[in-house]
DNA sequence: ACAAAAGTGTTTTCTATACACCCATGG
DNA sequence: CCATGGGTGTATAGAAAACACTTTTGT
């Protein structure tokens, strides 16, 4: 019998939302191959770990970032992805506030940074297909799911949670309307406390409640906007 | 440097329906671990092929049935779901109807069989979890695809669809609405068949409209009964 | 007073649901 | 002629979509 000899490994893609934009955390490797190019952070699983172990360990290892919790995105398995030899790779997926993280590259990266998604370097190995699914159940989520809750501040207006669902959906929401909806969720708590920006009206403060947000997600909502 | 020793196997979850019945195929394992147990049909991928190659070759190799398209499920990596070492595998997820097939045992397998899902046998491994876990995709994707196609004969009168519909949401569904909103996806081409079955009114005969079925699940329509 | 962003209701349209009787055939 | 499963339409309620002006602050 032909003994087995594929590697396995695991890869984070996290994303980030900052003020109309979204954002990927991509490490530039230091090591051959694809040396100096840039990649989705992530590394071998050790015979002892869990995959979610695995994922968090790397992603924390090469930029400095802790995530609890990581979805399982897509396994990918194609022969040729690793000029290395044979290696399958789980990908993963979660979602944080970019300013929340400080970021700092180590081992395998030479350095780690936030890349706009529209503005992305090439990128290493299938990295940019991986990325490219990832994006899709990114945008995805958004209509069977509550979003938002990883994405922005403690508190915020509502105007921001606007603005992430118009730059998720690429396009205009009516105001009145997602107002309409969201409040009917009951997932959002108002606040006594507002915010100004400057110029015009001061904005009452939201914060997501936790306990109804982490239920919907489970219940599945199917969220039109 | 830790070499990495972990090997790597792939699970067909093939389901069948028939009759207001939904099935699931499993064999019966002719080696240890589990000797005699049922598991869900699967082994090692091979070096140089790709994961559903894999896939696929196993199910046939296991059960005798080939299935072109098999959907990615999960990937289960627990480190003690297997006692013979660190196994991850790649859970896949397919249709079929059990009578367009005929099943045999070889390879692995000492038996190949169609349980109901109502009547289980203890399986292997983390089977159960990985088969739970298809069951609730398969009751999930009925709400954003259109389902059958992989599922009903060629020819079909409408019950047969509206019986599928009710076996899989576990519920009774209004059979004016339910034809009304099939009728409106333009999915269906009315052929000029009948068929009796014993008493009654003969049923119209359909079949797939297969491009615009695709079509729709390609689109993704979100679809509640 | 004006510029800038926040906040708010009503009307219309569409979609989902509830509901019951007639039809075609075999025995 | 009766038992059995197949086929059909309408009315109501609820949800989604369209739509524009007023409020509060900073300058």
């Amino acid at each position: 019998m032909n003994k087995q000899s594929i590697k396995l490994s695991v890869d984070a893609v996290v994303f980030g939302y900052e003020e109309g934009n979204i954002s990927v955390l991509l490490i530039k490797r230091k090591y051959a191959p694809y040396k100096g190019k840039w990649a989705i952070p992530g590394g071998f699983v050790l015979n002892n770990e869990s995959l979610e172990e695995a994922v968090e360990r790397e992603l924390h290892e090469e930029t400095g970032i802790k995530i609890s919790y990581l979805e399982q995105l897509y396994t990918f398995g194609n022969p040729s992805r690793d000029p290395r030899g044979r290696v399958v790779s789980i990908a993963y997926f979660g979602l944080v506030r970019p300013n929340a993280f400080q970021i700092f590259a180590s081992t395998d990266a030479e350095q780690a940074q936030w890349f706009d998604i529209k503005e992305l370097p090439e990128l290493s190995f299938d990295h940019r297909e991986i990325l490219d699914i990832a994006i899709k159940r990114l945008q995805g989520k958004i209509t069977y799911e509550p979003i938002g809750f990883e994405l922005l501040d403690k508190k915020f207006p509502f105007s921001d949670l606007e603005k992430l669902y118009t730059t998720l959906l690429g396009r205009d929401i009516d105001r009145r309307n997602f107002r309409k909806k969201i409040v009917g969720l009951n997932v959002l708590d108002e606040l006594d406390e507002k915010i100004s920006k400057g110029s015009g009206r001061p904005a009452i403060l939201f914060k997501f409640n936790q306990k109804r947000y982490f239920q919907l997600k489970k219940e599945g909502i199917i969220f039109e906007i």
